[in-house]
DNA sequence: ACCTTTACCTAACGAACGTTAGTAAACAAA
DNA sequence: TTTGTTTACTAACGTTCGTTAGGTAAAGGT
């Protein structure tokens, strides 16, 4: 019984994120996410009491897989460098472990209603700031390059949370190729 | 007569790449669009053939935008590492002087149907291969590392796609210091 | 002056939307 | 064996969707 309830239930959130993903909050309605769970789209309201939940659930979650990732692997590091490297490299993995779940944070969190909106936006600017923190000292270390912060932190973070694209891309990429590759570049530039 | 219409369609066309851009194409509906243009929703009719019509003028418009700017900037270079540069600063001017355009662009082409969508899917895989070809021709010179090219560029147009955001950030950052960044930092990275 | 075209309108189409109400079967707990 | 809970169903609600039909008034060209 409560397996069973756990059961549908996670069903239904791991298509709905999938969904999600491929057609994205909006384009995807109660009856199509229904029909893939294999019940009636009434049905779906015995495990949910709406579609934003949904939403809602999968942003925050993946807010906290975030946060976590970030705070266990930049305490573990002395050099701002190391740091960078090892958030960014957790911020990967993050992405890795949760494909659909990491592309609806990215995309649908605009279709948040209100209260809800407005704390997630704190949390990613928060979450940036961790970053931020650590490019600041690394330039106060001199360590890094003068560089804008904000930029660099935005184009360090676009590049990161793009890569949830490249895993079904026909070359096999590992996990740990990805992170080496985009933590090189980004740290040490392309040109020789 | 021949202004006014032309006029009334191009207002629709640009309320509709900024809707588009802040809601998402699934998420605006007919009746938003001509109530923001101030007419009835049938009457938008009388200017288009349908909301999928929109959403096709604006991807390939932007696409045809996006393959002059590189052509023309990548000719008048010669070194690789040059070339690149000057692609990145063409790629970010086209954004810049299309802000909505490009997001809708880079975000909402998977709602176009289906001749459509393979023929755009291939149009990106060209421009992508434009600047594959100058990472290789780099790798190749030596001046650039022996990078994973698909890879690498993957990350340079992630970081590069991201960047229509930066123009509402606090911060009031030109186009220039926002290519000036996103290229050094790419090319040279932020470790010193 | 007449005719065509343009640019808008109201009304309505059938389909799809998120969600609720009410009910029956299955099954565990007592 | 009764009782209560869970999970599904059918039916339907009110709303909104993209789009079409048909009409009207003004403007432009001849």
């Amino acid at each position: 019984m409560a397996t069973a309830r756990l059961d549908r239930r996670t069903e239904i959130r791991q298509t709905a994120r999938k969904m999600f993903k491929e057609r994205g909050y909006a384009a995807t309605s109660m009856r199509d996410l229904a029909r893939q769970v294999g019940i009636e789209a009434a049905s779906l309201y015995n495990h949910l009491s709406s579609k934003e939940e949904l939403l809602r659930e999968m942003c925050f979650e993946m807010a906290e897989q975030f946060f976590q990732a970030f705070s266990a692997a930049v305490a573990e590091e002395k050099t701002p460098a190391k740091m960078l490297r090892a958030a960014i490299k957790a911020h990967i993995h993050v992405i890795a472990s949760n494909l659909d779940g990491s592309t609806v944070f990215f995309h649908e969190w605009i279709f948040l209603q209100e209260p809800e909106l407005a704390r997630f936006r704190k949390l990613r600017s928060q979450y940036e700031q961790g970053f931020r923190e650590i490019v600041q000292k690394g330039i106060a270390d001199k360590d890094f390059k003068d560089v804008n912060v904000k930029l660099a932190v935005f184009t360090i973070l676009s590049a990161l949370n793009a890569t949830y694209d490249l895993y079904k891309s026909s070359e096999k990429l590992s996990e740990e190729e990805i992170a080496e590759s985009v933590s090189g570049l980004l740290l040490k530039g392309l040109k020789k």
